[in-house]
DNA sequence: TATGTTTGCGTAAATAATACGCATTTAAAA
DNA sequence: TTTTAAATGCGTATTATTTACGCAAACATA
């Protein structure tokens, strides 16, 4: 007899699934990863990337892995958004999701519409369909986490090519909050956390008139993070 | 037929449960509330209240009404707080648990040890003993989240009886957040906002010395909060 | 009545946020 | 080439906000 027969509770069980919320960022505009959905419930509706949870792995890993196998986008920071448990969120009976968010830099990911089962695509925000499931909700859930995190956090680093320029970071910056701000105290106030690296040397040629590129310092933002640093924009 | 036969897509499936994390605040000290276990695994050892989600009800509602069946405490704020999921942190099998955090006034919940299956107690933050489960984990991130949000939500109050006096709410924050505020800065900074109605008239022979009360204007928080006001001590 | 504690109000200094001027650089138009 | 428009980079004055702290009044207790 092993542990799990030792003490089985036996009892009805909702399903557990996760889904991904992916926002990417191409210029100037934010965007969102949706997946068409090739079976019923909901067939041809949009709606996040997901699945079932396996027993052999936690949730984290089960998001990524969705995410891999529904959308090739692997590797990504995701963190944990929120669980949705309504009882009637799913026509298939009682399923339990939960959600996922993640920031990847769109430009890696073109996503070509269509493998074989699922057809996946990024919506500017704007122009989002319907949505399957009870995954509008998880939209506005995921999109005011996301604009209270990059207020404070430096999470939008992920969201742009290694090297950027100071303008295309502060975009970034206005098109996630919503807000229009100075350029000339964006600058200021950016540089003074001191974790951009100058790269200027080390590009050229690039398509931005004469800008001046920056990377991003993780490991020093990483330091700086433990020992409760707050990074407010 | 029904739309659940029609799709469902069977699945070894793990158990969900929620559990709660209540904190009470009490003469100065934050408390936590306890259960010692009647049941393997983890007999005897301390553990937050919780249990099965039932197919009727979200969690949100299971979480409540753990709480109550096992501690007696109904209606109180809760949130959630995350979702854990690791594959071997319950030795039945595959346990999913929801958890949530509470926040009470805890002398409104004198807990008697022990009614018949399950003794709940109080445990002051500095004496918590080894818990059962990985609730040690969850506690962590508990904790860290109330520091979070009590820092620019005026969750606090929840934690006062109705009509407080303004040293008795600094020491509420002070408790919470491990740091020390100047006794006339924080009286101004909490009175600028304007959502403290004075209550003086009303408490005659107390037992504090000539001190002014005050008690909480909940509607006009929320009406605030709803345009997106932002509360920070 | 004396004493220690707590409350309530004010103000000065330090720090941070905001607005915005202006010279320089660059890409593209004339 | 020259001009123009747009974007970059640096500075500074103004305005808010935060922080530190002095001091009088109210009160409970001795």
């Amino acid at each position: 007899m092993n542990e799990q027969q030792k003490y089985c509770y036996e009892y009805p069980r909702p399903a557990v699934t996760t889904d991904c919320v992916i926002f990417g960022f191409d210029e100037g505009e934010l965007k969102l990863l949706l997946i068409e959905r090739a079976l019923e419930p909901f067939k041809g509706r949009w709606a996040f990337p997901g699945g079932f949870l396996n027993m052999n792995e936690n949730a984290d890993d089960c998001a990524q892995r969705e995410l891999f196998e529904e959308t090739g986008i692997e590797n990504v920071f995701i963190e944990q958004l929120y669980t949705f448990t309504d009882v009637d969120r799913d026509p298939r009976g009682r399923v339990v999701t939960i959600a996922y968010y993640a920031l990847v830099k769109l430009s890696e990911y073109k996503v070509t519409a269509g493998d074989d089962a699922k057809k996946a695509q990024w919506f500017p925000l704007s122009q989002i369909p319907t949505l399957a499931f009870d995954h509008d909700r998880i939209l506005r859930i995921a999109l005011t986490r996301l604009r209270g995190k990059i207020a404070y956090q430096p999470i939008g680093f992920e969201l742009l090519p290694e090297k950027f320029t100071l303008p295309e970071l502060q975009n970034l910056y206005e098109t996630i909050l919503e807000v229009q701000l100075d350029r000339r105290n964006f600058r200021k106030k950016i540089l003074s956390y001191d974790l951009l690296i100058d790269q200027n040397q080390s590009v050229t040629g690039v398509a931005h008139k004469g800008a001046k590129y920056y990377s991003f310092d993780k490991k020093k933002y990483e330091e700086l993070s433990k020992r409760g640093f707050n990074f407010e924009i």
